[in-house]
DNA sequence: GCCCGAATAT
DNA sequence: TATATTCGGG
């Protein structure tokens, strides 16, 4: 996206521009392939008052400006150009006025009477204060003269910015096809592209601009002359500077590994479990590298602060500016082409602890999007967002425990099934919405199978993320060690167990077979033991080879002890 | 109607 | 591959 705005004038593929700003422009409507193909011209069309008292000088002018195929109407009498501004406002995108040294006036009173019209006042004169006095009343640049075709070819680059940035009352009528146009060609270019030009967008500040007409901006040298580098116009077009030189302006991943450290305070939205019925507050960010507060970046296209539906939830997030606290996701992609899109998360390693460490504080059994949302706290994530997460943290807990563990003897057993691990004993888990509080076990036991395990790196590091690099011995990381205790201690009494009866001849031959001599004598305490916790915490997994009950046998076991019947079916009984 | 987890889509 | 979205069920 923003190279497309770099490259306006090497051919690049800033193709929205254009559009808008074509003399026949109309409010967009959809865009097609072959408006696309039009931004070649763009210059053409682009309508510039010009007003300069020196006639000749405003000829040249003139004369430079089409060249550049702009559609100029020269005036040299400030009330005639203003009359014809209030006579017809949609005639005009910008305008270039001489600070006049010989009038009275000398162009400001266009200047303070045309404020909706972004305006450039040029002179002979670099008196500071007149350039300052030029700023201060709302011209968008000062250019001196003479004014080179340098200086005049990418003026379009205010109206652009003026269109996006001023307040819906404050759009210049000639500017709504403007914005429209480029809004939607946004959009579609957003569709379009495949590649993801990668850009960190403060919608933050995008809004706050949106509702003020910060014209002072642009006459400041955060707002640099249309011949200044087009990237960094472009940058500030679209976030208004506050990219800066974040890393992840560029590339989202990297954001990620930065540690948290481009971190900014968010400030907004409470409304952090209502996600389905109301959009996700977005992010406010300052990028202000805040104590634990995290930075929500977007990965993506910048056309999703431009987008209105964008913005409009992002200024409701802006309502609630008290909350403390509040973490913000990064969130690295922004596909907003459909208005029903969501920014898509970025589950940076920070991020990806918080999510850990809300799950072990829960406890697995507790452990659900609601509410490690609530514990994340983290600024316009969603429930989705976390459940989606939720769900990869399993499979990938799925995935590692079996093939760390039983790999050796459980491949055949139930090929290209979903690699639930076969050690989980599916009657012996308590339904997921448990009130099992007591719980330290996972339901998940390879949860803790980490602890057991000296495989180091790559087991919590499996192929294809890179980015969660495992932080041995650190507390709530990665996939999801939870707390890790001295690897001699047990993580907990089943991964003990589990050598136990790894050892004992009760081995489930269903997985292989015995091992050495040793492994089918175990103690026979061991074996007690192993039964007595299986029996004291139904709720655990069953270690290997603690076979479930059979319906008879425990039909048996309660008539024995008076119980007659059961309900059937109970609701529960049986995790999903 | 909300939330969940799984499956599927992007 | 990572994440979002959809789906079926509680």
């Amino acid at each position: 996206m923003l190279c497309g705005l770099n490259n306006t004038e090497t051919g690049g593929t800033f193709s929205f521009l254009p559009r808008g700003l074509r003399e026949d422009a109309k409010p967009a409507m959809v865009c097609t392939a072959n408006d696309l193909q039009g931004w070649k011209d763009f210059p053409k069309g682009l309508k510039v008052l010009l007003l300069d008292g020196d006639i000749i000088s405003g000829a040249e002018t003139k004369e430079k400006l089409e060249v550049m195929d702009y559609n100029v109407s020269a005036f040299d009498d400030e009330n005639e150009a203003l009359s014809a501004i209030s006579r017809r406002p949609e005639d005009f995108h910008i305008a270039v006025v001489e600070v006049s040294t010989s009038s009275s006036q000398g162009g400001f009173k266009f200047l303070e009477n045309a404020k909706d019209l972004p305006t450039i006042m040029t002179s002979n004169n670099q008196c500071l204060s007149t350039m300052m006095k030029c700023i201060a009343l709302g011209a968008v640049e000062f250019l001196t003269k003479p004014l080179s075709e340098d200086k005049l070819r990418n003026i379009w680059q205010h109206v652009v910015h003026k269109a996006f940035n001023a307040g819906a009352n404050a759009l210049p009528q000639s500017l709504k096809p403007v914005k429209e146009s480029v809004d939607s060609m946004l959009q579609l270019q957003t569709e379009n592209e495949q590649h993801e030009s990668k850009i960190l967008v403060d919608v933050d500040n995008v809004s706050k601009l949106s509702d003020n007409d910060h014209e002072l901006h642009s006459g400041g040298d955060k707002y640099p002359a249309p011949s200044t580098p087009q990237l960094k116009q472009g940058e500030r077009l679209l976030d208004d500077g506050d990219c800066h030189d974040q890393p992840n302006c560029s590339t989202e991943k990297e954001s990620g590994e930065h540690d948290g450290d481009s971190k900014s305070v968010d400030t907004s939205c409470d409304n952090l479990n209502t996600e389905s019925t109301t959009p996700p507050g977005k992010p406010e960010k300052t990028l202000i590298k805040g104590e634990e507060d995290f930075a929500v970046v977007y990965k993506g296209e910048s056309a999703v602060s431009l987008n209105p539906h964008n913005r409009k939830f992002l200024s409701k997030a802006r309502g609630n500016t008290t909350s403390p606290n509040k973490a913000g996701v990064q969130i690295v992609s922004c596909e907003i082409k459909a208005n029903r899109k969501k920014m898509k998360v970025d589950w940076t390693t920070e991020l990806h602890k918080k999510f850990v460490k809300a799950v072990e504080q829960l406890g697995v059994d507790q452990a659900i999007p609601s509410r490690i949302l609530e514990l994340m706290k983290v600024e316009g994530l969603t429930r989705h967002n976390v459940a989606s997460h939720l769900q990869k943290y399993r499979i990938q807990k799925r995935q590692i425990v079996p093939r760390e563990d039983d790999r050796r003897w459980t491949n055949q057993r139930e090929p290209m099934q979903r690699s639930y691990n076969p050690q989980r004993p599916i009657m012996a888990y308590p339904p997921y919405h448990s009130n099992h509080t007591l719980s330290p076990a996972p339901v998940y036991p390879m949860w803790g199978q980490p602890c057991s395990q000296t495989a180091g790196v790559q087991f919590w590091n499996p192929p294809g993320y890179p980015m969660w690099q495992p932080f041995p011995g650190v507390h709530a990381d990665a996939w999801g060690c939870p707390v890790l205790p001295p690897p001699q201690a047990p993580c907990f009494s089943y991964t003990q167990n589990m050598a136990g009866l790894h050892n004992a001849k009760t081995v489930d031959y269903r997985f292989g077979m015995p091992r050495n001599s040793f492994e089918q004598h175990p103690a026979e305490e061991v074996v007690d033991k192993v039964v007595k916790e299986a029996m004291s915490k139904p709720w655990l997994p069953l270690p290997l080879g603690l076979k479930p009950p059979s319906a008879d046998s425990v039909l048996a076991e309660l008539s024995k002890q008076g119980i007659s019947s059961i309900p059937l079916g109970s609701k529960g009984s049986i995790p999903h």
